[in-house]
RNA sequence: GCCGGCGUGGCGGAAUGGCAGACGCACGGGACUUAAAAUCCUGGACCGAAAGGUGUGUGGGUUCGACUCCCACCGCCGGCACCA
């Protein structure tokens, strides 16, 4: 046998890891206890959904990070929620499940073991005493809970309407779901229109205070705005205009403008195909034509209709209507550029001053009336004038600025009775019932006496029940229809033969309530415990990728104030800090994911350099927001400082005495690199915390000679694995514990830096002329600058420089530099 | 088209308006080895023999001094896109 005579252990990762792992959980390392006087901190990923795909390394830019942050508030003393629980109700999950030919509650099961071992294989903090599933009935019950509730205070109601159908997902989509007229899940699958009975929640009177609070979100800039465009208020005025049909009965038309203060230059008026008047007020002779474009306008993708490219097209009504100001006739026409579904589905036509409108007008050669004057030198030429100037052409308003006769002429109207000032909104209700089996039974029971009843909350949940056939159908109804057991039902109200509804509620709903359950995920009575709540929420910090930014992100602040109005809660928005992580993309530069063939699993990883590594490597490859690209040899850097840190930490006998410079320069490091990380970890800037350490450990590599039989090098050890642990908690605590520091390094407190100690003793001007670096001052730190001053003038260096010349200037920035300026 | 964000070595990236390229990857040279791997040491922005000069997408500006602030342009990425 060959004599290995290596003086400490290889760092093998492999060999404490899982340890470690079980003991963490055996000791409950990581429970957040409910009303400890610690300060809390609640921290909170994403819910996500457990795709049988598993986790990539993509997935470990988010998780990561997150678990280091909530080790590093532990350490700091705070009381830490940090929980996970389980999305597992929605489309993916039945999708799956229909492929494999197993039932969802099984393959959702089997996926979420998969993740949960998945995240405690990379060291994750997560208290799993907290662990939630949105498809268990003790968790939908209290979704179903939450509809009633919208109900009640009305804000759930049924409409119907031509709604957004994706022919693969066999279901409604809400707006949010639908992507320049795509299904957000199938890019490749225009949606249809189906005229449906749906369930919607009324987030539209919500949308006022949903713009208003973003200002007071700690979110990334990117998404408060996509949340802003996505509510996109518009100021400006309702104003109606009367219309005659070919029998002289008169019908208002009430339009939504941005520009009254462009009224005189209304030529006609245009109404949305889909508008309830176009069938009375078309006329005999026109109304061949007006039924023809209405079809045509009906077949039409959303994609063909929304396109900006194609030629405007419309059709003459017929029939004409008043200007309330200029009391002119202008004709009516019909045009799909104008949508029912936002404003009044009508609009005064200014061609003069709006693109579209004037498209429109040179098309059918409308009449086009000039009513703002452009400052002298505007720039004329094609099309509408949509700048700011001066009204003319408009009677008593003449002469004034287009911002002031928005409000003159808005001020008139409303005096005349014909209009008033108006908000108009982009933000349409949220549609929340889907025609799948996979989700929350919306809890509503039909009967033919009563009507339509909720079922009483001591009767939740409605049971989602298992079925042979869950697959959706293509008839537009949910598969639960086909389920007699299920359907059929005594009305809570009379006790006679009823129906229940059989859609299932969006997946979203679930989500917009989760992060509450965590608090009390054992509650029975409630949703959640009131206290335990006001103890824990709001989410401290909110972490996730950026693909939510109007879908989960609106909904669930939407609920929130909702429960705010309804005293559950006593906050209104539910995560004041938000970051998003940027996305990981495999070595080919795609997005990592399994149709892209670039996956790596975290557990190759783990396999291979051990979790530590996966981790640092995850918090070193780049910026936290910054997309990253997985480079399979990078990992090579973090692994090899491990080793480093593994040989150096190793347990040391002390027994010399340190050099004295050498013994300074490492406290000073120490000091330094405590104030630093501590810094970066604030600042959700993990990838400097670890080259910082990474500095630190090859200074200590080049003192060690010196240094690491001396008392100095076992307390800068320590210090160094303290820093490390949020970041790398397996290496960390094996080494704490071969050195005999006693309990779980991470119960330990986040070690704190001398100021003092974080300063040089010496200190480098920087010596300029005329900005170009000429020399380097090394002086004590006490060393004032009007001294350095005088050596700067006299340094040698700087000297040729200087010959010949006149010093015009010399600027001297304290501790950093003096700048000879000469001509 | 409109609104954001970003442009720094071969690559990932670092730099409160004050030494550009920290820390890594990859690569070159060397040590150890019969050899290799691993490890350790070492080198490198570019031009130039050197002195020195030039460099943070391009062009201007502010400043003693600009990767950093301002203006214009180019390129890439993202969002929105007939929303009246």
């Amino acid at each position: 046998m060959a004599v290995t005579e290596t003086r400490h252990t290889r760092y093998e990762p492999n060999q404490f890891e899982a340890k470690w792992q079980d003991r963490w959980e055996d000791e409950a390392l990581y429970r957040a206890e409910d009303f400890l006087p610690k300060p809390k901190y609640y921290l909170l990923n994403f819910f996500p959904y457990p795709s049988g795909a598993g986790l990539s390394v993509g997935h470990s830019k988010n998780y990561v990070p997150t678990d280091v942050m909530a080790r590093y508030m532990r350490m700091r003393g705070y009381n830490v929620l940090f929980p996970m629980g389980w999305d597992a109700f929605g489309l993916p999950a039945e999708n799956e499940a229909i492929l494999r030919q197993v039932p969802p509650q099984e393959n959702t099961a089997r996926n979420v073991a998969n993740y949960k071992r998945q995240l405690k294989l990379q060291g994750t903090s997560f208290d799993w005493t907290r662990e939630i599933n949105a498809s268990h009935p003790d968790y939908y019950r209290w979704t179903q809970w939450f509809f009633l509730m919208m109900l009640r205070k009305g804000l759930a109601y049924r409409a119907t309407g031509l709604q957004w159908w994706c022919p693969q997902c066999k279901t409604i989509l809400a707006n949010e779901q639908v992507v320049n007229g795509y299904c957000w899940r199938h890019t490749d699958q225009p949606v249809e229109r189906k005229e449906l009975e749906q369930w919607y929640f009324r987030i539209t009177d919500y949308a006022d205070e949903l713009l208003e609070s973003l200002d007071d979100l700690d979110w990334p800039e990117r998404i408060i705005l996509m949340q802003r465009n996505w509510i996109g208020r518009s100021t400006g005025a309702e104003i109606t205009f009367t219309a005659r049909d070919s029998a002289g009965n008169s019908y208002p038309i009430p339009v939504f403008t941005t520009r009254p203060d462009t009224i005189y230059g209304a030529t006609f008026l245009v109404l949305s195909p889909e508008h309830p008047l176009v069938d009375v007020l078309a006329s005999p002779e026109q109304r061949g034509d007006v039924m023809q474009y209405q079809q045509r306008a009906a077949r039409e993708t959303e994609i063909q209709r929304l396109s900006t490219e194609r030629d405007k097209t419309g059709v003459f009504v017929g029939a004409f209507a008043t200007n309330p100001m200029t009391g002119e006739e202008m004709p009516i026409w019909i045009a799909d550029y104008v949508l029912m579904g936002y404003g009044t589905g009508a609009i005064m036509a200014v061609p003069a001053h709006d693109q579209r409108d004037f498209e429109f007008a040179a098309r059918y050669h409308l009449p086009v009336r000039e009513v703002i004057e452009g400052p002298p030198g505007a720039p004329g030429g094609e099309g509408a004038y949509a700048g700011p100037g001066t009204v003319v052409n408009s009677g008593p308003f003449d002469g004034l600025d287009a911002d002031e006769a928005k409000e003159a002429i808005t001020a008139a109207l409303t005096e005349k009775g014909v209009g008033h000032a108006a908000v108009t909104y982009r933000l349409r209700d949220w549609l929340v019932s889907r025609q799948r089996y996979w989700g929350a039974p919306i809890p509503i029971v039909y009967c033919d006496t009563c009507g339509m009843v909720p079922v009483p909350e001591d009767q939740l949940p409605v049971l989602l029940p298992p079925l042979e056939h869950f697959a959706p159908g293509e008839d537009g109804r949910s598969p639960l229809a086909n389920d007699p057991n299920f359907v059929n039902t005594a009305c809570p109200a009379c006790g006679g033969p009823a129906r229940r509804e059989t859609d299932t509620l969006d997946t979203f709903v679930d989500s917009s309530w989760y992060y509450l359950r965590f608090a009390s995920p054992h509650e029975v009575d409630a949703p959640f415990d009131a206290d335990a709540a006001r103890y824990w929420a709001p989410i401290d910090l909110y972490v996730g990728g950026a693909e939510h930014a109007v879908m989960h992100l609106l909904y669930f602040r939407f609920f929130t104030k909702v429960m705010a109005d309804a005293g559950l809660v006593p906050f209104r928005e539910p995560a004041p800090r938000l970051r998003n992580q940027g996305t990981m993309h495999g070595a080919n530069g795609a997005r990592m994911s399994k149709s892209k063939g670039n996956v790596v699993t975290p557990d190759s990883v783990v396999a291979e350099y051990g979790a530590d590594s996966l981790r640092a490597y995850i918090c070193f490859i780049g910026p936290f927001e910054a997309d990253a690209f997985w480079d399979p040899t990078g990992i090579n850097g973090v692994h090899r400082w491990l080793s480093r840190v593994w040989d150096m930490a190793q347990p040391m006998a002390v027994d010399r005495e340190a050099g004295e410079p050498e013994e300074l320069e490492l406290r000073r490091a120490i000091n330094k690199t405590i104030k630093r990380v501590t810094a970066d970890l604030e600042g959700f800037q993990f990838n400097t915390a670890v080259s910082t350490l990474m500095e630190l450990s090859n200074l200590m590599q080049r003192l060690r000679p010196a240094l690491e039989r001396a008392e100095v090098w076992r307390w800068a050890t320590d210090q160094m694995l303290l820093i490390m642990a949020p970041l790398t908690p397996y290496i960390s605590e094996e080494l704490w514990s071969r050195r005999g520091g006693g309990e779980s390094i991470h119960r330990q407190a986040w070690p704190e830096y001398d100021e003092v100690m974080t300063i040089d003793e010496v200190k480098t001007i920087v010596v300029q002329v005329n900005g170009k670096v000429r020399d380097r001052l090394e002086v004590p730190q006490s060393e004032d600058m009007e001294s350095v001053r005088e050596q700067a003038l006299s340094s040698p260096k700087v000297q040729p420089y200087l010959a010949g010349k006149e010093v015009a200037k010399v600027v001297v920035v304290l501790d950093k530099l003096v700048n000879i300026v000469v001509r």
